[in-house]
DNA sequence: CGACGCATGTAACCTGTTACATGATTGG
DNA sequence: CCAATCATGTAACAGGTTACATGCGTCG
């Protein structure tokens, strides 16, 4: 289980409370990881009882009180040492992937060729976000901290996953858009 | 839930039992949805309980009976509606990724890089056996029939994301190499 | 004070994983 | 007949998702 680690990562970087932990999840730690503030609690609860954090009550201006976590001596030791364990391989789960292994039993191929153009138009938004990130925080990579060089790293993966998903995807168009244009309709709308 | 909607994508192909599911979800299916038989074999009764396939017990020679599925009218249906619908975006869980945002809290920066090199090899193991089946299978993609196109452009996406990871990864070390190299040693061995 | 938002949870459910169990059939 | 294998399951558990609940603080 890659959560309790991630969340060793996360409060590594900067001690935080759950909510902040949830936030931290949903933006830049959150492409390629999620995860809910009820899962968040709910691992926080077992990482402190099994000593890899610890928390203390702070009272805030203007808000209720927060329960600030940081990482123990042994929850460090536990994370260094998990870091540099190779994992099983993850097999990656896609609904698209197995949509588009089955679309001949879609009714309608156009159908599946619009769904197609969504999920581009859905990588592009994300990739434009990733890239005005990356320009912005990392503009000199030569110039970076040791810790910045992976997190500007982790970055460009992220770029490069949706840059993929992009051109296998116009792939896809391409392949299904001359194959429509050189045979006759197949799918013919009922005559009116 | 697209195991239910993999297993009719799966069952369309062609008839099965619920052993033969779980040796196509090994091999071919496998690069893109992972699923044990435990996990098929619950999702087959649910789907026959709700009308998705129906079964029938065939004898066999020199084995056990089998119970062969195959895909009802309701279960047709069904997949042709979820084919073309929009799903949720899925966020990808990458222990790698969580590992390389948090390296800088390895002990060993070296032990990061084997990391990174060993994962480099595993995908390139997986590119050759990709791009054999791709060869092999697929030798004149403009010949192909509709399904075996959809097909071809799926094995395609795996082929573009094993790639994709190398590069990053490449990119990884190189960053890393380049910095090790203009820096002095930073993480020296005890003096013995 | 009452409505709202925030931080922190609890409960129920579903999916996925791991370990074990059963019957049927063949080969030695 | 005994061991090995195949096909089909059951049981127990961990992780992830969704809905709901509580207590505190501010703002109107």
């Amino acid at each position: 289980m890659a959560l309790e680690h991630a969340i060793l990562v996360s409060l590594r970087e900067r001690a935080a409370s759950g909510s902040e932990l949830t936030r931290r999840f949903d933006r830049s730690f959150g492409f390629f990881w999620a995860a809910t503030h009820q899962q968040i609690y709910r691992t926080l609860g077992r990482m402190e009882s099994d000593g890899w954090v610890t928390s203390a009550v702070v009272p805030q201006q203007g808000k209720p009180d927060t329960k600030v976590y940081d990482v123990s001596e042994l929850g460090a030791k536990t994370l260094a040492e998990w870091l540099v364990t190779p994992g099983a391989h993850q097999t990656p789960r896609s609904d698209l992937g197995v949509k588009l292994r089955g679309a001949a039993y879609a009714d309608d191929r156009e159908a599946i060729l619009d769904l197609v153009r969504h999920e581009i138009a859905e990588h592009e938004g994300r990739l434009a976000i990733y890239l005005a990130a990356c320009a912005h925080d990392y503009p000199d990579p030569a110039a970076l901290t040791d810790a910045d060089l992976d997190r500007y790293l982790v970055l460009r993966g992220g770029i490069r996953l949706e840059t993929g998903q992009i051109e296998w995807l116009n792939e896809y168009l391409t392949a299904w858009d001359s194959r429509r244009a050189a045979s006759p309709e197949e799918t013919p709308k009922e005559p009116s």
